[in-house]
DNA sequence: TTTTTATATTAGTCTTATCTAAAAATTGAT
DNA sequence: ATCAATTTTTAGATAAGACTAATATAAAAA
């Protein structure tokens, strides 16, 4: 039986290995907030499990088995925290915590009777990708904010389960799905100037949190069609859209900004 | 912070008062499929930290704290079993394996949410009544069905979570709210001969599944009204009530089963 | 290439929860 | 009151995870 620390050294080395860091003791004990030592051990006992590939100051590999529990222990984390959001009524703040103890908690049956409820939703309450039931992966084709020009932009994405600091987005109403323009970035490494769709006043973003902070241009230059610069929406001349045509769009957005590809699992001989 | 296993004793520990058991280390042990000096172990543990009073061959006594411990657990466990049933879907059989995990699992704030969203239910989906947020419980005057003389009834509650007998009791038409005439018992700790209300074959159920069994006589002859008996309805004359209406009696039916009390714990100085 | 620095490992403890086998204590029966 | 049966406790081990302190190794810099 794999027991709820091992799920989630693979889980770390997991986000570690999409995030492109290296998987080293010393990484992962950082994440995990526990000393050097006790990592090594741990690689040692997951490596002899057939869990992971470890090689000193190179870092670790979860193979094939590896990284299908360590997927399916993101798929629950992701469906929990959306069910926690939709069904409970928690805030964007609050999910991440009681996700990460139920994940440890719940059977596949209740995993897959909670897609069923949620209606077999993509992204979980941060934006970030469920993975479905085999370890599939949409891939997201969003930009990092630090990294963005000036432009508008739709946000995608937060990746952080830290409540102070999903409070403070949201207060400064940077939530998935939102846009904004981001009108310029400051100098020498200072904030980013942005303006709200539904405000008047600017913001000004630290670049440390833009570095959290996922975005797509708005309207989405999808391949196949013209660019909507080329025709501004006529605002305010005919009838506003109305909200289940706003939804229904913002899903057809959502899902052209992401690309189905297999998981790495399938592609990677233990 | 108090361990799952802490957690399980004091509920072990709970549950076996309530059946009125001597929580000896020997019984527990059992319940918990452990070995005896593992208890007695935990025993001197539990008592040091003020959960348990303790003496040999007497048994343990919960504390007004150990007891409040359990009973949060208690709650947590049946409402999370109901909560799967209504909400996932669950079978009567499945819900208590889950649970046992999942009550481990969720906060304060999980369970509070549960309640609301399942409109502060009373009894879980065995019959067994859910402790309120302070520890109060509803105390149940249904008779065991192993005690009862023939006559009607109405099933109000299952004293098991064993997957294999519900399964069997649910075949058998035997769940929560079903009626039925218990015919005669057999001689020499004979089945019991029961009719229900449903079907016309008679079926024989084993002493030792009555046991597990909790019925009230249907009508329910609660004080203040008249015996249901002197005004038997008038079936079949008049329009049978609606869905709506059953559902309203039932409810008020089981409510007349219970008499509010106070949990044990707030008479009980530590 | 040698030194410095960063990273990793080993060795020895600790805690929690469990076990088995043997010893001790209590209850109940004769 | 004494013995047998039951129940409980002690003692000594084990396994999982974690720690600290000391050591070793690889990488980077001089």
């Amino acid at each position: 039986m794999i027991s709820i620390v091992v799920e989630n050294y693979l889980k770390t080395i997991l986000k570690t290995e999409d995030q492109s860091r290296k998987a080293s003791t010393s990484n992962i004990a950082r994440d995990l907030s526990v000393a050097d030592a006790t990592v090594t051990d741990m690689f040692q006992k997951l490596q002899k499990a057939g869990l992971l590939e470890y090689k000193p100051y190179y870092g670790a590999t979860l193979t094939k088995q590896g990284r299908m529990i360590a997927l399916k222990i993101l798929r629950r984390h992701r469906l929990i925290e959306l069910f926690l959001q939709k069904v409970l009524g928690y805030g964007w703040a609050e999910v991440h915590e009681e996700a990460e103890k139920l994940e440890h908690a719940v059977s596949e049956l209740f995993v897959e009777r909670l897609d069923q409820l949620l209606n077999f939703p993509v992204k979980d309450p941060h934006g970030e990708v469920i993975p479905d039931a085999q370890g599939f992966r949409a891939t997201l084709e969003d930009i990092c904010l630090a990294e963005a020009k000036p432009g508008e932009y739709t946000l995608r994405r937060v990746t952080s389960g830290d409540p102070e600091f999903l409070s403070y987005l949201e207060r400064e109403g940077l939530v998935p799905s939102n846009r904004f323009s981001l009108v310029e970035k400051l100098p020498f490494q200072g904030p980013l100037k942005i303006m709200l769709k539904s405000s008047e006043a600017p913001r000004f973003i630290g670049l440390e949190a833009a570095r959290k902070v996922y975005v797509t241009p708005t309207p989405p230059l999808a391949e196949g069609r013209r660019k909507a610069a080329d025709h501004p929406p006529a605002r305010g001349r005919r009838k506003a859209v109305g909200r289940r045509q706003l939804a229904e769009i913002e899903r057809r957005d959502t899902l052209l900004s992401t690309r189905h590809e297999f998981a790495r699992a399938s592609q990677h001989p233990a």
